[in-house]
RNA sequence: GCGCCCUUAGCUCAGUGGAUUAGAGCGUCUGGCUACGAACCAGAAGGUCGGGAGUUCGACUCUCUCAGGGCGUACCA
């Protein structure tokens, strides 16, 4: 359940009863908005409908507020309605609600916080996309972690989620892998070849060419280019699916770009928008009117050698998707694709779709900090991280973590050092180490033989201390954080909201003991019960980000 | 040049048009373990929310403008 929905509704009740009344004039009530307020002695909830309706009732805003309160329905998890000046009304949980909770967080598990937003709606979730040409590397893992975490968040939220990635598996760069493997080949069997400047010049591709050579010999020589594309192509992708599901990415679907070729949908797009007079030649290449839909200068679709730009597939793919009956799409883009997104939601348009089931979300750079100084990067050089190395280093956590942390927006430095610093500057340790405290509870507890299920009938009403209520009163967030999470796309939010859930348990875990003998056996049972819900929901929120939950640390 | 993004505490950043005192982490300073993990807690100091104008009963939040920074601006993907 969500309190804030709950109180909105509760509210509009009132206000028609107060209408009924006589108590407030009869007009039609508008929009109402419950909020958090910062400060915690305005109550849990709070409103500021009144002022908004003052002119609406012709009334003072403190009288309306007034009005609402006093008609307000009865609710089980209310505890008081207050009204404050200029006309704010405050809500407050009732304490014996909040204790009952417990037993809520830990009844419905893996399900605790799940809204209904979703419910009956399919989403798909797109993002890495990476060309299979090489490993993938730590700037593409932004936009995978993003994904992931709002998939998980979907889910939450009702929805049926698909994650899904576009494996560039045509065009000319895989021609130019092809190639590459191709004359690594040929060098290790002795023959003086140099690879020239498009082609790829890591090493991963020496080792492909010398696993061909391992399983075939020399017998490959006379092999087309596409030969070893095709294969070098499947290793790669393979060794990038290994990749992300070391950092917990499983994609549904692998969506193949040469799927769009093999079934023709790709020219079936370029004839649909010829057919709408989107297209015109010139300079022996086709273009597509992008201005008709505001920008700045058209694009090309078929370049004058023939062959289709990225863009022409990429239209293709999207237009695949509005066919898929999604409800709703998320692109997740880097900055590089800053510029291009909005023209292939433009070729869409062009097709006849509305694009506004489509959500682009981007995303900006991370700079990789190591010792305090920038790790330069570039593909041409060869000189990205791969995420395999930063994975080797640090593990799948702290990347999850930091790659979440910062609004989209803000470009992020990933500090190499921090992330492998077990201390409180780490904020990853500072939340899992509220779960390895409540593992380390019930570790001593069974230890001393006692009995492992003794909280589940435990007197709930003997939580009263002010530490164990805010963290309760913090849990009742997570609801309304999926909402954010799903409504804005933004999933940094779940880091400080983990954040801040761990701070108030460490509160009420240095203020609230369990097995120290100065706590009488009833309430020792209730606060088991409390760090039972507490370890739970921390396993939750943690797999939320994608990340584990350890025992000890 | 044009487009997108950013500018909030010494540093890194949250902040959904609302209530005297704009939040958090790090850093700095002061305290707290014979208590389930101190990888923790309690407290202090630290701000003209880049400048200016406008809309509003009310602006860090919306609009315009100026300044500074990042990214992008292919018949590459």
């Amino acid at each position: 359940m969500q309190l804030d929905h709950e109180l909105e509704t509760a509210v509009f009740q009132a206000i028609q009863t107060a209408q009924k009344a006589g108590d407030l004039p009869s007009f039609d009530i508008p929009e109402l908005k419950i909020e958090r307020p910062r400060e915690a002695s305005h109550g849990d909830y709070a409103s500021p409908v009144a002022l908004g309706l003052a002119r609406l009732a012709r009334m003072a805003p403190l009288k309306i507020a007034q009005a609402i309160a006093t008609h307000m329905p009865t609710l089980d998890y209310l505890g008081s309605v207050e009204v404050a000046p200029p006309g704010f009304i405050n809500f407050r949980l009732a304490a014996p609600w909040l204790q009952q909770h417990v037993n809520t967080i830990i009844a419905e598990g893996q399900n605790y916080g799940r809204i209904h937003l979703g419910d009956g709606k399919k989403a798909q979730i797109e993002c890495v996309s990476a060309n299979p040409t090489g490993p993938i590397h730590i700037g593409r893992t932004r936009g995978g972690v993003m994904g992931d975490t709002l998939a998980r968040a979907m889910r939450l939220a009702g929805y049926e989620t698909v994650l899904e990635y576009y494996y560039n598996d045509a065009g000319r760069q895989v021609t130019m892998l092809g190639e590459s493997t191709k004359l690594r080949y040929l060098q290790l069997l002795g023959q003086d070849i140099t690879l020239e400047k498009d082609h790829y010049k890591g090493d991963y591709i020496i080792d492909i060419a010398r696993e061909l050579l391992e399983q075939h010999g020399d017998t490959l020589q006379e092999q087309s280019a596409e030969f070893f594309g095709d294969y070098a192509k499947e290793r790669i992708a393979q060794s990038q699916k290994e990749t992300l599901r070391r950092i917990n990415i499983v994609f549904d679907v692998y969506y193949r770009e040469q799927s769009l070729y093999e079934t023709g949908k790709v020219w079936e797009a370029l004839e649909a928008l010829q057919e709408k007079g989107y297209v015109y030649k010139k300079d022996g290449a086709q273009w597509f009117k992008t201005t008709e839909f505001g920008d700045e200068k058209d694009r090309v679709l078929v370049k004058s050698t023939g062959e289709p730009t990225y863009r022409m597939p990429d239209i293709a793919y999207h237009w695949d998707k509005a066919q898929r009956g999604f409800d709703l799409v998320v692109d997740l883009f880097g900055p590089d694709h800053h510029a291009t997104a909005p023209q292939v939601l433009m070729g869409v348009r062009a097709l006849g779709y509305p694009t506004d089931f489509v959500r682009t979300i981007l995303h900006q750079i991370i700079t990789i900090i190591r010792d305090g100084i920038e790790v330069k990067m570039s593909t041409r050089a060869g000189t990205f991280v791969a995420l395999d190395d930063v994975l080797d280093e640090v593990g799948a956590d702290p990347i999850r973590y930091f790659m979440i942390s910062r609004s989209g927006n803000s470009p992020i430095d990933f500090d190499l050092n921090l992330a492998l610093e077990k201390s409180d500057k780490n904020p990853v340790y500072y939340i899992q180490n509220a779960h390895v405290r409540c593992a380390g509870i019930f570790r001593k507890w069974e230890e001393e033989g006692l009995d492992p299920d003794a909280d589940a009938t435990a007197d709930l009403s003997l939580l009263t201390h002010e530490n164990e209520l805010a963290f309760i009163r913090k849990a009742l967030e997570l609801p309304e954080l999926v909402e954010l999470m799903v409504t804005t796309f933004e999933p940094h939010h779940i880091t400080f909201y983990s954040y801040e859930l761990a701070a108030v348990f460490h509160k009420a875990y240095e203020t609230c003991r369990v097995l120290h003998s100065e706590v009488p056996e009833p309430l020792r049972l209730a606060r088991l019960r409390f760090y039972r819900a507490a370890k739970q929901l921390f396993a939750h929120v943690l797999d939320l980000m994608g990340m584990s939950a350890p025992e000890v640390m």
